[in-house]
DNA sequence: TAATAATTTATCGTATATTGATATTTTTTA
DNA sequence: TAAAAAATATCAATATACGATAAATTATTA
């Protein structure tokens, strides 16, 4: 029985439940659930019929259970709402179909302490698995997590480095360095850092509005890359990186409109 | 302020909350929810916090909320995992490209008593907007949700039909023959019954030990339908369906040989 | 930059929902 | 059909959620 260090409450005991359902740990019992988290069976059977009945749990077969559709549901909203999913998605496809060498054009975001990839489009004969959407990053290393990383100062820059457990001193000077570099020159590269044989170029894409810290990068084969393409391809991606923010401005412009006619409609 | 008829216990709470959510309502502050659920502004802000820390909400610009990328994490686990989804992918991508009209391919399941779609694959110059990954659809209405109605029987069906308010016994009874007609054909067809000018062909996907009761869809025009393609479109749907059952079936088999090899370990 | 308004968090006593041990029912498996 | 496993129901103790209010923080405006 693995106990945990606190007894959750609130939301946070259906977080736990639901955070166990993993790529790789995709359906559970009760009794795993019951043994992973450290409660007896019957307070999970109730939380589990809870989920279950909200859709965010679904049973499967021989007594397990595995996420339901709420987030399948859940998941169109957002493409369909999200600024930055939103702003992004014609941008990167676009993007992916000029770059001339096999690539994965990637929309990644902060969450929390980690990276999140909240878009992706690839071409033909591409194949860089840690890039897709949904899928967690460390902040520390690779292109897309610098360029975002780079945008945090200060103490916010601090909270990032230490949750992900950067307490060795000269690693976070490089680092401190290396963020330096990537403000300077607009731009992240890095190889190696997350697959190897793989180089990657990422900008920041941001809008203080909407509160989004992200980033838009192109990861492609080590052995892909001439001097003649990186022109190119860097071009690309700021422009692209550019065109995104610009298009999310627009979205908020109107937003900021609609609210004021809302809140006039709703003075009289 | 809307009283609902019951205080929210347990995930009902928060569940409320998240269902306020939508495509046309994808922003909310506190004193919207708080409004909207009937409940005070205190009691919101704390719901509001949690799902924050959780990832399921997050802020957004001008004191308002909006799902949080949480979504997209889970939205990911389900893609790589569910059996229905895993082996419907590659089955609805070759399909898409063998049907000869512009087209959209649907695969569609249960869930409680509406139909969600879980993927979708359109070719170029196809434009059916109802039919993408996520979007809910009435389940009496269509090819693609008859297809699945008609896998209930008995109460289930009766509970399914209460559900959706079909309380009118002269509509009750015709949909009832409609479905005995779609069990006999093994195919559902219906022509302008979700979008005016549109045709869905619908055949049924199951999987008993996984639970999964679904339906795999072709909608197009009505105006490209010709009697040419219709043989060749309904054996294509046909196959490919069958296609994914013996798919989620060799899925199924392998998840039992990975539990009875665990279960052996464990009694060692 | 100061003043004002809006948003968000903190506090706290009380009512109530959550909890987990146990018994019971239902479903699955042999 | 019997046995085992899974899932639900029950219930008393108690921790937790609730909501009114106050305080603090943040955003907006003058």
């Amino acid at each position: 029985m693995i106990k945990s260090a606190f007894d959750p409450t609130g939301f946070t005991r259906y977080q736990q439940l639901l955070d166990l359902f993993t790529v790789s740990a995709s359906s559970w019992t009760v009794d795993e659930l019951a043994h992973a988290l450290g409660k007896p069976k019957s307070s999970v059977y109730r939380s589990v019929r809870e989920l279950v009945a909200a859709g965010y749990l679904e049973s499967a077969a021989s007594a397990k259970y595995r996420l339901g559709p709420a987030f399948i549901v859940a998941n169109r909203v957002i493409e369909k709402t999200d600024p930055l999913v939103v702003s992004g998605a014609a941008v990167i496809h676009s993007l992916a179909a000029a770059v001339a060498v096999p690539c994965v054009v990637v929309l990644a975001r902060l969450y929390g302490s980690q990276v999140v990839c909240v878009a992706d489009e690839r071409t033909a004969g591409s194949h860089a698995p840690a890039f897709e959407r949904g899928r967690l990053m460390p902040i520390d290393r690779g292109a897309t997590s610098l360029a975002i990383l780079a945008q945090a100062r200060g103490k916010a820059l601090a909270n990032l480095l230490s949750a992900t457990g950067v307490t060795d001193s000269e690693r976070s000077a490089v680092l401190t360095d290396k963020l330096k570099e990537i403000r300077k020159a607009g731009i992240a590269v890095t190889t190696d850092e997350v697959d190897p044989g793989l180089t990657g170029w990422a900008v920041p894409v941001t809008h203080k509005g909407f509160g989004i810290t992200a980033s838009l990068s192109i990861v492609c084969s080590t052995d892909d890359v001439t001097d003649l393409n990186i022109n190119e391809l860097t071009a690309g991606l700021l422009s692209s990186g550019a065109l995104i923010e610009k298009h999310m401005q627009l979205v908020f412009d109107e937003v900021v409109q609609v609210q004021m006619n809302t809140n006039r409609a709703s003075n009289q």
